[in-house]
DNA sequence: ATGAAAATGACAATCATTTTCATTTCTGAT
DNA sequence: ATCAGAAATGAAAATGATTGTCATTTTCAT
C-alpha cells in the first residue's frame, strides 16, 4: 500500500495538469529533484486509484495522467494534441442508470469519453 | 508501401471483428497458418491506413483492431465477477455526435462503459 | 531507542511494437 | 520463358514504456 509522493502531484500540476510518467520524471530531474522513475509510476498509480488524476492514452498507447476536478463529468479529447474539454454527460447519466437497473446492477458508475481531431489539428 | 495480407483480415473477421495483433497472430498459429508476427502488424497498419479497420486501445494500452462495419456497442461490467454484458448505446450515440459537432471535432469515436455489482454478486 | 511497516530507487524483467536485413515471391518487360 | 527490379516476408534484434524485485532507508508509534 504505497501513498503518493507529493512532489509528483505538484510536478503534474506545474506541467499543466497533463503529462506522461516519463515526462514528469524528466521534468523533475531537470529541476534537480531527486526521485526514481519507479516512484513516479507508483505515485501516479496511487493518484489514479484515489481518483485524483485520470488515466488516458495517447495515440501511441503511452499513458497520460491528467488532473481531474471532482465533479462528475466526461471528456472530449483530441487524439492528436491531447487538448481536453470537460463536457456534460447529459443523457448519458440517465442511460447508465436505466441500463444498470434493467440488468439488476447496483453501485454503478460509468465512463464516457469522446475522442477525435479538434478544429486546430 | 506494404499491402495487407488477406489472411490477416479474414482472421480478424473470424475472431469476431475485434482483436489485438498478438491475438490474431496466435489464432493463426493455432490454426496452422504460417505467418510471421511482423506481417500481422504490417497488415493491420495497412488496414488502418485504408480505414478498413479502426485502431483502439485497451485499458492497458494494447492496440486492438476492429472491423469498421462492426456493430458499435457498449459494456456493462460487474466489478466483482467480471461478467460483461453488451448493451446498446441508445442516447449516447447522439450525445457523442452532438458534442463533437458543437466543439468542432472530426473523426470522432467514443467509449462508454458502466461498472457495478451484478445481481449475482 | 527500537522494531515494524511503508517508501524508495537501482536494476532487471516483461511485453507490445518497430526496425533491420537477408531471403523469397511477385510482376512486367523483353 | 527469362530476367531484373520491386514488393513482401519473417526471424531476430532493438526499442521503449511499464512492472517486478529486493535490499536499503525512512517514518512513526511505543
Amino acid at each position: 500500500m504505497s501513498r503518493s509522493n507529493p512532489r509528483v502531484l505538484s510536478t503534474l500540476e506545474r506541467a499543466g495538469g497533463f503529462a506522461s510518467a516519463q515526462e514528469i520524471y524528466k521534468l523533475m530531474q531537470r529541476e534537480g529533484e531527486s526521485i526514481g522513475l519507479t516512484t513516479v509510476y507508483r505515485s501516479l498509480q496511487s493518484l489514479v486509484n484515489d481518483k485524483i488524476v485520470d488515466l488516458l492514452r495517447r495515440d501511441d498507447g503511452e499513458a497520460i495522467y491528467r488532473l481531474c476536478s471532482d465533479a462528475h463529468h466526461h471528456h472530449l479529447v483530441c487524439k492528436n494534441c491531447g487538448d481536453t474539454l470537460e463536457i456534460e454527460g447529459g443523457p448519458v447519466e440517465k442511460w447508465a442508470k436505466a441500463m444498470a437497473e434493467k440488468h439488476g446492477f447496483r453501485d454503478v458508475w460509468h465512463t464516457a469519453e469522446i475522442f477525435g481531431l479538434c478544429s486546430k489539428c
